[in-house]
DNA sequence: CATGAATGAGGTTTCATTCAT
DNA sequence: GATGAATGAAACCTCATTCAT
């Protein structure tokens, strides 16, 4: 009566994870556009039906998943980070980290990216919050503008820049089942920094 | 018996341009994620069965479309360029014809976006034969870095920096429905310059 | 070329009427609330997709039938009536045609019943379409309010006591699968005109 | 051991009534045909196997709640009725009764009327077992006929025509949400009894 | 008693494609 | 070439019900 021999939560993480999984490998194997319900339930071993035990329907399991993996993603992205810092070694570390994440969470990326081409496949709402993750990102770069260590341009015309080219030889890559060298991963933050320094 | 002695290409024509305009606006409408067959032969006034006299299937049509939009937009995208220009000159023009290309083909535009970040839904011949259109500009890029005028990376990575921050920013005034101006798009190039100069 | 050896209107409507005869007979076979597309295209020998070529949806379908069932039981409604008659000969010989077009069509008169108790299932426009077929019986009453040849009481409870307690009845027969009687008939029309004559 | 000593049957009790109010809410909300047991497990607060302690299946939670409710509802229909009165003060007698009840439970006599018009919703027992609770109305009528004061029809059709008028009426006022004036039940009771003195 | 989780079966509808004319 | 009709397969989702705790 007091004891759980088996508890509840832990099913259903199990089965979330597994419909998670299922998600990032099948997206993989046939396409995102192919997904279906059930075609991941039955790869996640569990009923279409479970399926919207834990979602509302497919694009509220798409924005939960996708703000799962932002968070995952983007958890780190500030790690070593900190104010007191020159401006090139905080976006460099920041660069770092986010490469860094990519390349410890591919299946997660894919999807991530795949979200972000498609973003109509989610609520409004997650993908405003999706955005927010990076609030310091702006704050950082409003800075750099302020101080003159940057071009006053548009930040997402920044974000484009900085993040842009890396995230597409970090797919370029994925793909190809290569591992971007270190090398390149300097030369294209290099770039970027030159691309937006004042 | 009656017989059409008016040129059979023309009715041909008529009907292949619909089903593309069709294509361009419904996908703009309602999403491409949520074009069918038959939303599009309604669009375009045809019998869905038309659709097949002309494509083999949904992939084929896509696969058709996507090489004429390519070649469409690409079709100027060396106008008043020569070799014997100086390397930042031909890539600003590069660009500039890009950036007049994009915007006078919007809605072709948002159609070869779509296409590229969900190549699966076309085939892979008309994939590759798509990445041909840019012949010109991998031998241009070689022979900056040869000459050193630019930095030494892959030609993706350049093709990354150049194209990349541009068409998210045409993108997203698209969206927004204004323009860029002639200073916003002139700084990026610059920026992208920036970025690659040796 | 210009001989039709079958011609299409004549598919058509036989896929039509095995529909309708489908959803007569299962209806009453097993329920009307158990009906399904699925079960109804089964049962006319049709796949459920062809349901959708004549009807937009399950609403637009049973909206359909029933306007068509309300013009085929309220077509002779007013045979051999005209308004020169006395008020109680033209009520007469209208609940007669009633009764008559209730017995002719009996499982088209089941669907009628079961539509009107549960409106919910067809359309706002249907509906209010399908209460215009007695447009003349509203006009009758009152001009028998007006003339003082019967109690001056909403057209509703008119309608009520004078076909209510006949289609009842006529339900009751249905099912018990008796044939009312020349007397019952008489009976029941002469009850209701004692209830409303002035 | 955490044993209650509060008596257990309130506990029911109290989820049985919110059981029953969300099937009374619910229906006239999203209406009866959309009714699932997920919904009103919801609305009421419960789980969905919970209801499957108190009812076996659908069907059995519909038969009791309808054989509960046509006992409350016409638990005053012989109320200051006594076979010592005249025929007419008896009948009149019991349909304000049933006109009261259906006033003071609207919600009720709505989920009434909607078994009633689909009993294949309940158990043929218990749509037996409801006809039972108008025992006393058979008795009557054959009396009244037997004393040559109402007319010698059967009891059904005088049912239909003493009740069904007004049932008819006290609907279309539901819906208005409008009261039954004294005046009009007058009124539609004296047509009833018109219609069926001898 | 009570429950949230789980599911097979089935609901409505749309899909890409083919058929018959 | 062109078409509306037709369809099996599959989409998303909900159903009534049972299971495990």
């Amino acid at each position: 009566m007091f004891i759980y021999y088996r508890n509840m939560r832990t099913k259903d993480e199990n089965k979330i994870i597994s419909i998670h999984n299922a998600i990032f490998d099948l997206g993989i194997e046939i396409g995102y556009q192919n997904l279906s319900i059930a075609k991941i339930a039955k790869k996640a071993n569990v009923s279409p039906a479970t399926v919207y035990i834990y979602y509302k329907d497919k694009e509220d399991m798409f924005s939960t998943l996708y703000l799962k993996v932002k968070d995952i993603i983007d958890s780190n992205l500030f790690q070593n980070v900190n104010s007191e810092q020159p401006f090139k070694l905080q976006l460099e570390t920041i660069l770092k980290n986010h490469v860094q994440a990519i390349m410890a969470y591919p299946k997660e990326s894919v999807f991530m990216k795949y979200i972000n081409s498609n973003p109509s496949l989610i609520s409004k709402e997650a993908y405003e919050e999706g955005m927010k993750k990076a609030a310091y990102l702006y704050q950082l770069y409003e800075e750099g503008v302020e101080k003159q260590v940057i071009k006053n341009v548009s930040k997402e015309l920044i974000i484009a820049i900085t993040f842009g080219p890396l995230n597409h030889l970090l797919e370029q890559h994925y793909y190809a089942q290569t591992k971007m060298s270190e090398e390149e991963i300097n030369q294209t933050i290099e770039m970027s920094w030159d691309a937006i320094k004042a």
